[in-house]
DNA sequence: GATTGACTTAGAGCGTGGTTTAAGTCCTAC
DNA sequence: GTAGGACTTAAACCACGCTCTAAGTCAATC
């Protein structure tokens, strides 16, 4: 019943499957579990090893979208448990996502406005060296 | 021939003076110097309290940028290292922005594409939020 | 059914970028 | 000239987000 391509299983993916698919580390996924940042605890085939869905791969990959903006573990950490606590919680996780978006923003705004005096010192060196 | 407001001497500042003028903290002032960042070694009242110039404050103001775009400070510090050298660096100095210049528009990309991803869930808590 | 490479846990270690502490010195105002 | 706050240094400390180690278990292949 084993599958051919990379021991896929079913459906399911071992966790180097997911690290090459989400471009994490094993030990970084590992991790995240410890740290609670998965809905549910990932699954195990006999009692060890880990199987992932592609639910676990979908909510990863979510992860790493607020990761990339610069969501702090702690903060991952308190979205999880509001979506464990189901459809109620819409509103709360709805709030810590809008006031993300606004330090995102920000965030951007920052670093755009920081890479146009860049790219001022940018321009002066290439005068400087058509000169 | 001291002056009033801030306590400031002549066009030259006291280290809290920078600090509230950058943002930074007095602490990362000291810091960054420390660690080379600076043209030159800052001038000295009485031979201890830093005296920052213009030119300092306009220097530091930099680095932020630099920062604020995620250079790392040994990075910052190579740059430095090579304007301390003066024009014949030219040319070396704009490769190294511009390489920088690239790794800040791949992580606007990134960050652009992962905000997409979290607007996209916002729209679906706001639609689930209507119902 | 043995080998071998992937997997497991718990916990220590690390790189980065500051921040804080301790002990002391200096400058401004009175 | 003295009080008090701002400044000084060297060095320890910290938060964060991983990353690595050690010692062992498991699973796919031969």
């Amino acid at each position: 019943m084993t599958e051919s391509a990379g021991g896929e299983h079913a459906g399911t993916m071992s966790i180097s499957d997911v690290a090459e698919r989400t471009g994490l580390s094993t030990h970084t996924l590992r991790y995240y579990e410890r740290e609670g940042l998965m809905f549910a605890p990932v699954d195990r085939a006999s009692s060890t090893h880990r199987r992932y869905t592609e639910a676990d791969l979908n909510w990863v990959t979510f992860l790493t979208k607020l990761r990339m903006t610069s969501m702090p573990i702690a903060k991952i950490r308190e979205y999880v448990e509001l979506a464990r606590q189901g459809d109620d919680s819409t509103a709360e996780r709805l709030d810590l996502l809008l006031v993300h978006r606004m330090n995102v923003e920000r965030q951007l705004e920052e670093v755009t406005a920081s890479l146009a005096a860049i790219n001022h010192k940018i321009g002066i060196y290439q005068e400087r060296l058509s000169a």
